[in-house]
DNA sequence: AGGTTACTTTCAAAAGC
DNA sequence: GCTTTAAAAAGTAACCT
């Protein structure tokens, strides 16, 4: 019976100890990326829900913080791309998104498609963007959506363009480059949904 | 109106006896074998234009054909060859169809978020950050399909032509009863 | 700014790590 | 899970002129 008090207690640590260093990395990679406290409870809850689960059985545990993290994001309203979430870890890429959807399905967490509206504010806020610039750029992300320019389309890629098109139209310019190292997209694929955008919108602009 | 095009055939099938890759290698043009790297021993054949992994075992993978009528040509030739390069096959290989991918074409633009929301709970998935088009799982037939904006798609994982058929079918009446294709 | 090549996703089998 | 093969879809990326 000692033997058996004693097992508990083992596992026990071995839970908290697990517990604890999940939670100081999701806090670090939180902290690294300047993410909200909410976004950071969030994930905190997400993570407990995938222990109580068993998820984490074959996967590692800064694998699953990582999509705990990319997930919660997304659930607020705030998404991080899932290179800049693994930018900030050290599981790569394609396990945080296979991560991801294992723990979306096993948790019944249904999320919807990012879409570019949600880019909007953070990129326009680190582009020092006036909240001009990211009414205009709802408004054509608006009619870019009613008119089919955006399934299949990386949502950066589009919120980039209209960003782009928005700071030109309201007088507060940034170049391509600016706009996409933000956004994360290069100039090519800026200048590819501008063209479609302006050219499908109807919008003129003039240089 | 169910445009089905066939792109690409895998089967397996065994030539029932083992099998010297180096020596193979050595005798055939078009062979590459790097037991380091991979097991099999890669054999390319321009017509059918398909690709043949030779196992030690015996066991043979063809991929790349056209049509199932181009799997047993080129599983034909490619015995034939290891024949006229000194190893006799003894016995006529029972091919197994593996998977078929296929193209087809609901010739509508569709609104993928439209469909993922609304379908999509637990056989859709769309990540446009990721990759352009909606996967789409069935149970019945057993395949993938890959939807794309332009109403073009992807079908595979089918183990006969009709899983394909019977899938795009599926597909068109299910987005036909949301509304979200006409 | 273009153009070409290449990678993303899906699938299955093979033998072995 | 990985390694190798082939192929389509459409978008994005990398590299070169």
């Amino acid at each position: 019976r000692l033997r058996k008090w004693q097992r508990r207690i083992r596992v026990s640590n071995a839970t908290e100890r697990n517990l604890a260093f999940a939670l100081s990395e999701l806090d670090r990679m939180a902290s690294a990326m300047g993410l909200p406290r909410n976004v950071r409870e969030t994930a905190a809850m997400i993570y407990r829900k995938a222990v109580n689960k068993n998820l984490i059985r074959g996967r590692s545990i800064e694998g699953v913080v990582a999509a705990s993290l990319y997930a919660a994001c997304r659930q607020c309203g705030v998404p991080r791309t899932l290179d800049e979430v693994a930018g900030s870890s050290r599981v790569g890429r394609k396990e945080i998104g296979r991560t991801y959807r294992f723990m979306t399905r096993e948790l019944k967490l249904k999320l919807m498609p990012t879409k570019p509206q949600d880019y909007v504010q953070r990129f326009c806020s680190e582009l020092k963007l006036s909240g001009e610039v990211q009414s205009k750029a709802a408004e054509i992300l608006k009619d870019a959506s009613e008119k089919e320019l955006t399934s299949g389309r990386g949502p950066t890629g589009v919120a980039a363009a209209a960003i782009y098109i928005s700071s030109i139209i309201c007088n507060e310019r940034r170049t391509q480059r600016e706009v996409a190292d933000v956004a994360g997209v290069t100039e090519v694929t800026i200048r590819n949904r501008y063209k479609e955008l302006t050219e499908k919108l109807g919008i003129d602009i003039v240089l | 109106m169910a445009k089905m095009n066939i792109e690409n055939v895998v089967a397996s099938t065994s030539l029932g006896q083992e099998l010297d890759l180096k020596a193979i290698e050595n005798a055939l043009e078009g062979a590459d074998y790097n037991p380091q790297q991979f097991p099999g021993l890669v054999y390319r054949i321009k017509e059918p234009k398909t690709a043949t992994l030779l196992f030690r075992s015996g066991k043979v993978v063809c991929t790349g054909a056209k049509s199932l009528g181009d799997v047993k040509i080129a599983i034909s030739k490619v015995a034939k060859d290891l024949e006229k390069a000194n190893i006799k096959i003894s016995i006529e290989p029972k091919i197994e169809v593996q998977n078929i991918v296929a193209s087809s074409d609901l010739e509508q633009e569709i609104n993928l978020n439209t469909v993922a929301i609304t379908l999509g709970l637990e056989k859709v998935e769309y990540e446009p950050e990721q990759f352009p088009g909606l996967v789409y799982r069935l149970d019945e037939p057993k395949v993938v399909v890959l939807l794309f904006g332009s109403g073009k798609m992807v079908c595979t994982g089918a183990k006969v032509p009709e899983d394909v058929v019977r899938a795009v079918d599926k597909i068109a009446a299910e987005l036909r009863a949301a509304s979200l294709m006409s």
